[in-house]
DNA sequence: CTATGACCTGTACC
DNA sequence: AGGTACAGGTCAT
């Protein structure tokens, strides 16, 4: 992940006790001072978000499903709105397990390398221009990447353009700036012009890499849930209403389905302004733990105890407590 | 405008 | 063993 200044890649081991909501972490390599990599877990598990109190205030008080469930075990992550984007386009009619190894794939075959540790090598995550210049369609049918591959390959050059066009060099930025002096509506109508972009994964794009906390994407499983839990149905007039809406703005137009739409739109209703967070913590009661939600053993956990003695490559060391879902930041040195 | 299919690939099941 | 269905959708007809 990316630590204090934006070139700068650090690897990064994570460890979260059972017993208390406490997240320690021990950066490799120099990655700067303590207060950047802090400020940067403050801002990747979102630390300003109290699920705890979304779920005492907010959701139980509204919403009968929430009583049994527990505040503790899903976060919607702060992720790169580039990385964001790329990953649920390889996530279109797909399962987890295979959306992670494509993105690895990316990161290996198309990334910058950052360093190798414990027998794995760690490469970023490529950038509009990497992969536009690096990747082909056809490379990446290769690597299995499917029909996907024209929609990455498309996306990328399309946003590498629109980054000259704009004079912005990051693609996180370029991405972030779309909000600045534009709702909802309009990211999102930007994020569907990029070829296999359509409600769905604009709406992840939103939530989780633009930080649109009440965003809900409503793929089957959600979609399944509004249904059968809410009884959400299709309103002829509230839909000819949205409809009517989109006028303005013909992507949307093209690719929503008003349906869905609708469903996206009581969810936020009901659930408030972190509707997209309870959205997460339904979705993964809906599907955790089915077919490949995890990456089948494929991550390794290293020993945090024999870090120090094994590991010279770690030329600084870091340990902090970071206290999840609380909204305050506890930190403590361990050593 | 809404409704169906096709679409790559890996894998869990018959 | 070999076939089939399915997976956090999108696009085209």
């Amino acid at each position: 992940m990316k630590i204090g200044r934006q070139e700068d890649y650090s690897v990064v081991i994570l460890r979260q006790k059972e017993d208390k909501g406490l997240l320690e972490y021990a950066a490799v390599g120099d990655h700067g001072d303590q207060d950047a990599l802090k400020s940067h877990f403050m801002k990747y598990f979102r630390l300003d978000v109290s699920l705890k109190h979304l779920f005492d205030n907010v959701w139980i008080p509204n919403d009968k499903m929430f009583a049994k469930l527990s505040p503790q075990g899903i976060r919607i992550l702060a992720q790169e709105p580039w990385e964001t984007l790329i990953s649920f386009i390889c996530s279109s009619n797909n399962n987890i397990s295979r959306i992670t190894k494509m993105c690895n794939s990316l990161c290996s075959n198309f990334g910058n390398l950052i360093t190798k540790l414990d027998g794995v090598t760690y490469y970023s995550f490529p950038t509009s221009e990497e992969l536009a210049t690096r990747a082909t369609e056809t490379g990446l049918r290769d690597l299995g990447f499917g029909y996907r591959a024209k929609y990455i390959i498309e996306t990328a050059r399309k946003l590498a353009k629109d980054k000259v066009d704009s004079g912005i060099a990051s693609d996180t930025e370029y991405l972030q700036k779309l909000c600045e002096d534009a709702d909802y509506e309009d990211v999102r109508e930007h994020l569907m012009s990029y070829n296999g972009v359509g409600p769905k994964v604009a709406d992840c794009v939103c939530l989780m890499g633009l930080h649109m906390d009440g965003i809900v994407p409503v793929d089957v499983h959600v979609s399944r849930i509004a249904k059968r839990d809410y009884q959400i149905s299709a309103n002829k007039n509230r839909i000819k209403e949205l409809r009517a809406k989109y006028n303005v703005l013909p992507i949307t137009r093209k690719k929503i389905n008003p349906e869905l739409d609708y469903i996206r739109l009581m969810l936020l209703e009901k659930w408030g302004s972190h509707a997209g967070w309870a959205q997460g913590v339904l979705f993964s009661k809906e599907v955790g733990g089915t077919s490949g939600s995890t990456t089948s053993g494929e991550i390794k956990k290293r020993k945090w105890d024999s870090l120090e003695e094994t590991e010279q490559t770690i030329t600084k060391q870091v340990k902090l407590k970071v206290e999840l879902s609380e909204i305050h930041i506890k930190e403590a040195k361990i050593d």
